[in-house]
DNA sequence: TCTGGGGTCCTAGGACCC
DNA sequence: TCTGGGGTCCTAGGACCC
């Protein structure tokens, strides 16, 4: 059996743990750049404010319902999905993070199912401060079903188990066929056009069919719909194949300088991420990308990957390649909205192949690249910086207008307690 | 005026090899 | 004049996830 704990509005839910008069209101959480709504407590939901939607476009909603309204803090959300793991890996040695708010917990042998779901729920909450729901079934696709009703229905109390063929049965019929994971929109499409709407429906499709037309990734929803488990908890993360870092302007780009700096700045912290791997990228891609919402401008995406000579994980050494790339897809007369770096073919640092022509000295690199890690670790990642990220204003940074403190993981951020005297 | 970012997996088709 | 078959590897594109 697998449990599926996923954090209640996660983002927002977060905001409300050091900020309790948030309670009860309406909260929302911005993507990066303040652009779209990417998580909104229950309270937002209730007044209409859809998933996904650009800010700009519900102005009057915000203003009508004094919805509180936040940029997103990544440090404070991750500092808290850290913590409501922990508390997991106490009920089972068998945990998979999913992602930052989701976790399936391996709980094979174990009775009581919902009782140990319930007492789940009430540790994050009294030692986090974070609502969750558990959703426990007999593979990863049912536990997922469990954990939607969970949340959509209050009569379950937060956990639902599905443990028998009948509660199976009723599951799968109330979920919409296009609720169910790893169905996304273009196959409920599909879907749809053939009648079928509940995942209980989906399940009496012929095999060859879905075969056919979802290839073996929907056969195999299919199967574990159906009870039998095809996807295992995979509990030691997999070495990344991709590292990619890309963000999008405050305000269009026009300039190819303006455009290296944020390259540069992309390159550092892509270094970063590859360093904590304790791996090297062998080829490096650059994208740039004009604003594909407007449709009234001139419209340009550039990419292009170059293979390293041998395989980095120097910033310095990645920096060159990506100016070189940015260079040759760059051009003229373009306002630039994006800009992003992605590093392939990741291997880990012990199994790189030398080269007999490499120029380049590796030990030189590795210890300025320590150095570096090191001062920017404990000084902020600003602290040390190559030239070509730029000095003083960047026209091209985010914007976090409704940026939340750090509370958790910044000393300077802490809340203070003042005792009545 | 303002529309996110970072991933994975699968398939088809072309290049290439013997 | 006649021009195979089997296999691997790589890449681009599609679909999906949170």
């Amino acid at each position: 059996m697998y449990a599926l704990v996923d954090c209640n509005s996660f983002y927002a839910s977060c905001e409300r743990v050091f900020n309790p008069q948030l309670e009860g209101l309406p909260v929302v959480v911005l993507s990066n750049n303040d652009g779209c709504v990417v998580a909104r407590s229950a309270e937002a939901k209730t007044v209409g404010i859809q998933m996904g939607v650009p800010i700009f476009k519900i102005k009057e909603l915000v203003k009508r319902h004094d919805v509180r309204v936040f940029s997103s803090n990544y440090t404070l959300y991750g500092d808290l999905s850290q913590r409501v793991m922990n508390i997991l890996k106490r009920y089972s040695p068998d945990v998979e993070v999913y992602s930052i708010d989701e976790a399936f917990v391996g709980m094979k042998g174990m009775a009581h199912l919902e009782e140990l779901g319930k007492s789940m729920k009430e540790a994050v909450m009294r030692e986090v401060g974070i609502p969750i729901c558990v959703g426990i079934g007999k593979t990863k696709t049912l536990a997922k079903i469990a954990n939607r009703l969970a949340k959509k229905h209050k009569g379950f109390g937060g956990v639902c188990l599905i443990d028998d063929e009948i509660k199976r049965q009723k599951a799968l019929e109330l979920t919409s066929v296009e609720d169910v994971w790893g169905i996304g929109r273009k196959h409920a499409k599909r879907l749809s056009l053939l009648s079928v709407r509940t995942a209980s429906d989906f399940t009496h499709l012929p095999a060859q069919w879905v075969k056919k037309h979802m290839s073996i990734v929907g056969l195999r929803m299919q199967r574990e719909l159906q009870g039998y488990s095809c996807i295992s908890l995979d509990l030691v993360r997999e070495r990344k194949k991709s590292i990619c870092v890309s963000r999008s302007f405050g305000k269009d780009i026009h300039t190819l300088d303006e455009l290296k700096e944020a390259l540069m700045t992309h390159v550092m912290q892509c270094g970063i991420k590859i360093r904590e791997e304790k791996a090297c990228a062998s080829a490096l891609q650059v994208f740039a990308s004009t604003n594909r919402f407007r449709h009234d401008r001139p419209q340009y995406s550039g990419q292009l990957t170059a293979n390293l000579l041998v395989p980095s994980d120097s910033s310095l050494e990645l920096a060159k390649c990506a100016a070189n790339l940015l260079q040759r897809i760059f051009k003229e007369g373009y306002g630039y909205k994006k800009i992003g770096v992605v590093a392939y073919g990741i291997i880990p640092k012990n199994e790189v192949t030398g080269n007999l022509f490499d120029a380049v000295d590796r030990d030189k690199h590795e210890s300025l690249m320590r150095g570096l890690d090191m001062i920017n670790a404990k000084f902020g990642k600003s602290c040390v910086q190559l030239a070509s990220q730029g000095f003083g204003k960047k026209a091209w940074s985010l914007r976090q207008e409704h940026l939340s403190p750090c509370y958790s993981t910044s000393w300077k951020d802490m809340l203070v307690i003042k005792a009545d005297a």
